[in-house]
DNA sequence: ATATAGTGTGTATTTGTTACACTAAGTAAT
DNA sequence: ATTACTTAGTGTAACAAATACACACTATAT
């Protein structure tokens, strides 16, 4: 405990929405709460920026410890700062979201002291959240609604190989509403970051879908030109 | 000075990006330091944030009391919060922008302590200025020509009536380029959300120009439905 | 009356969006 | 081998939106 200067009496911290797509679900990552306030209770996985780290790389640690990967596509998207937000001072919160590769089963650990269990759960099934995670859920999955109208986010909730069929559904689920697959299929080529592979999707009991990757190289070129939706 | 715990020892302030349109320009109101560090230094107008206000409370009184105004047009669009952005500590800096109607020549006051002095400056035209300012002020630009493309706030920087005229040098400046008279006034008019006045405009030497009123009533209806340029 | 400066209007072309239904390929069961 | 099943993959016509483009009108000043 030292003596700072009285407006200095306040702290930030990051809280994450992530984003996966598993079982043909969008789902995003919440913790079970193991201190006070809102002991027990589900949240969004979030921590106290550390003094000497900026808000994107106090945002990449908590995901490392979180789910051990690093190289996740995350953009800060919002911060709360309502006064009565976080019931024991001022702290403002600082949001991301983040877009998950699940699949190669790379496993959510449980972490740290704070939480006791990190899990994935549907986004049209959630829970209760502790302080004001419900909005700060509600805003995170509006802007990747309209992100991914007008950049391809999508990649990076797939796997590195994915058919046309499963990015369409990633489309829908964000979307939340039904697209046609000609038209889907029409324009999503027509862009040019799709790169054909000659590889056929493995292990199903119907026609293979042809594997597709995205290119990134294409897609830096063409970067300004907005793709819609 | 009290004893507060250890990672509380950080702060967080807002800076504005105010956008005015005058005399045919796109400006931003600065102000000129009178403290250290960055004395005497152009910068973004912006403060502390107080205990028991929440950051779009915070955000409006900072403008109030540079303009006298209030009910501006503001939003936070980003929060900056690199460790080492101010040179006395933690401060991470939530950054707002604002549109702003000048014209009925509402003063800009010089205001309390901090500040020596506030004026307009052309957004092409700006001196260096202190902080990471810059960089927020380029990333507000940024937005702000997004969201022009999609949501009819360029009406915030125009007097009450205004004609198609004016309107268009908005959308070409905040857009940086020059846009057809004919296409323009046919996408903007069958958007529905303009009222035609029994009005024209007065005091000009050659034809005058109609004069127009944003219906707010019937863009609160349209909202959902995207505008683009 | 004439020069000037900005207002206001229409059409044809191209481009993008939507709606829509069948055949092809592979697997599984018999 | 045949059949049933399930998903993959494909084209076109109708419509809507975006673009490119040029001239006559009106008010004022001299």
């Amino acid at each position: 405990m030292k003596e700072v200067l009285p407006q200095f009496n306040s702290t930030f911290s990051i809280d994450c929405v992530v984003f996966g797509f598993d079982e043909g679900e969008l789902k995003i990552l919440l913790i079970e709460r193991n201190e006070e306030p809102f002991k027990d209770w589900s949240a969004l996985p979030g921590n106290i920026v550390d003094s000497d780290e900026s808000l994107d790389q106090s945002a990449s640690r908590i995901l490392k410890e979180l789910t051990g990967l690093g190289d996740i596509f995350m953009e800060q998207f919002y911060t709360f700062g309502d006064v009565n937000r976080h019931p024991q001072g001022r702290v403002i919160s600082i949001a991301y979201y983040a877009l998950l590769r699940l699949g190669g089963d790379k496993a959510v650990k449980p972490i740290s002291s704070y939480a006791k269990k990190a899990f994935w759960k549907n986004v049209n099934d959630l829970p209760r959240l502790a302080f004001d995670h419900q909005m700060i859920f509600e805003k995170g999955l509006e802007k990747i609604k309209r992100r991914i109208k007008h950049q391809p986010i999508a990649f990076e909730l797939l796997p590195e190989k994915f058919t046309l069929t499963q990015l369409q559904n990633v489309y829908e689920l964000i979307l939340g509403k039904k697209l046609d697959k000609r038209n889907f299929r029409k324009k999503m080529l027509s862009f040019g970051v799709l790169k054909e592979l000659d590889e056929k999707q493995k292990g199903v009991s119907f026609r293979a879908a042809m594997l597709y990757k995205f290119d990134r190289r294409k897609y830096a070129k063409l970067f300004g030109k907005e793709i819609s939706f």
